[in-house]
DNA sequence: TGTATAAATGAATACGTATTCATTTTGCAT
DNA sequence: ATGCAAAATGAATACGTATTCATTTATACA
């Protein structure tokens, strides 16, 4: 038995008014007088009546939802950018539909979903954007933010740190702490982050005249690190630093240095990349390079608004600094 | 500029069809010819047509959305219940709006939010309902389950662990073990699962006459675990075994024990709850209680399922057993 | 070939709201 | 009291789909 769902027409019938001017009322409309106000939201109120937010979206072309497209959730930054996201979004009276991609593209489906629902926008984190997906939200008015994340194409916003920055002053400072032989274990090689990351350390490394660098590919999980650790230290017992792609292989590589036996840094130095939270609990202590997380998140969503209000605005990418978090993952060679 | 968005009745006009029959094609009915299916394919293809979800679900009253509202998406834990729900919901052709709460009861705000959006359901995880929230979905035909919380009266249905059974089982465990000194760190006080879990732990020390029992507050947060731990070791240096509400509280505590300088489990054991990845990381190596993550999102959306369909379904509540996962942070004392 | 029956189709309508447009009411100055 | 502008109101309509009902077309069988 369906409970019965009362309408804005059921609310005008008990209060002696008409339709419209209910739906004047919610719609916060300020032409209604006072009077009926009153007896519009009295009669409201005994019925629990509720907008149908559906039937409203159909006429204002306004669903007020946002689409947030994520993949690996159980990455403690992607969980940190989830939260924010939410609490940004959910202050501006926008509602998330969360989807959490498996595959290293956004799929068909994803994006079907997407459209059938018609968001305003949608934040695209960690994942990949086709050039045709992106067409297809583009010609259905649908915002795209890539976060992040940038594509050369670009038909798309987006907003990320500066990993080729980053990542120079990282081996910058690597260098200066005496340090010979490098590592870098990376995330999917076809990611911009991973591109820039590596180009940035590569560049300063090269201004040295060090050669002395291993590539071991990883997929930005804490397995993927333990292995490539496990990888590289049975490859080259004298890298005496190793830059990982972010702090979650890190925390796999440090973990597998000290399963063989290796102290850090004693033996092994390790940076990583994010500044997640457990980046600096003490049996880590990583030193890493942390996302300006939060105005991140603001500037996607200023931008996201932006281009919503005016579908004629131009792409724009924001790229952030950021800034490196020295804690005892990283020891001075003598 | 809005770009248009074309509708059903522009598909039946360049098929040269009428409205309704495309609607059947996207409906799935069956009576349609081949034909003319055909015809409305290329016409829907040629012009990129997306059924409109919400005009759609204005009709058929079913709009395919799940309200999931957690809090704490950053416990690992609650991250990988995100994860698991969505694949399993996704599959189902259900979308899921996602609502962190920051509070520990269900919000006013939120509720409305998933009322005005019609969902189907609601799945309440690791947050409060009270009496009045859930009465508000009952009378809107909304179904709500609690996952890993119940509430004492009884109108939603619930799938959680044996948490009764889970601590007892651990708590003969210890005492097995030869541990004399206990304590316990729990969540918020008024939850469920740290009720039952106390309640079980303290009854088998009662039975073996063991009334060494410290127990120190906590908010299930790696910080809040430290913090306890801190408080404990220094209040009672004799204490050899740490029940911990869950994993993340687990890990606080054995990095607050080893900052002082004492080490596991050769000087404290420590057992969690949850059986999150992180537990099995080399530096932890955390005994724990594994909750049967993926049996209890089945059962939910089952549930969910169950009661979508036949909203005369009783509420039903779904105990799950789970085991204890023996590693190395549990010793035996001689 | 003709008839009974099933399948396919289109016209019309409903879902619940916001909005336009025409009409009525109110407030205010004279 | 009168007239006028402004505010308030209601009737009607649109949003894009699914579905009912009546009608037409195809199919099967004798």
């Amino acid at each position: 038995m369906n409970k019965k769902n009362y309408t804005s027409q059921d609310v005008a019938e008990l209060a002696g008014v008409s339709q419209s001017t209910v739906s004047r009322v919610f719609a916060g409309n300020t032409n209604v007088s006072e009077k009926k106000r009153k007896k519009i939201l009295d009669a409201a109120a005994k019925l629990e009546y509720q907008p149908n937010a559906h039937a409203r979206s159909l006429i204002t072309r306004k669903t007020m939802m946002i689409g947030i497209v994520m993949r690996n959730i159980r990455n403690p930054f992607y969980s940190a950018v989830l939260e924010i996201f939410h609490n940004r979004l959910a202050a501006l009276g926008y509602h998330m539909i969360f989807i959490n991609s498996e595959n290293e593209e956004i799929q068909e489906k994803e994006i079907t979903q997407l459209l059938e629902y018609n968001v305003e926008g949608v934040i695209i984190t960690d994942a990949l954007l086709s050039s045709s997906a992106s067409q297809k939200f583009n010609r259905n008015g649908i915002v795209v933010i890539l976060f992040n994340r940038y594509t050369e194409h670009m038909e798309s916003s987006a907003v990320f740190c500066d990993n080729y920055l980053a990542a120079k002053q990282i081996a910058t400072y690597l260098v200066e702490m005496g340090h010979k032989s490098f590592a870098f274990i990376s995330g999917p090689s076809d990611t911009s982050t991973t591109i820039d990351r590596l180009k940035g350390f590569k560049e300063v490394l090269d201004e040295k005249k060090i050669t002395d660098l291993m590539i071991e590919p990883g997929n930005y999980t804490y397995e993927s690190g333990f292995k490539a650790a496990q990888e590289l230290m049975t490859k080259n017992r004298n890298i005496d630093c190793i830059f990982c792609g972010n702090d979650i292989i890190a925390l796999g590589v440090m973990d597998a240095i000290r399963v063989i036996g290796l102290k850090i840094p004693e033996d092994v130095s390790v940076i990583g990349f994010d500044n997640i939270r457990m980046a600096e609990w003490p049996s880590y202590s990583l030193t890493t390079w942390e996302q300006p997380l939060e105005e991140m998140v603001d500037s996607t969503v200023e931008l996201m608004l932006k281009e919503i209000n005016d579908k004629e605005a131009t792409p724009q990418i924001m790229m952030m600094k950021g800034h490196l978090v020295v804690r005892t993952s990283v020891k001075a060679k003598k």
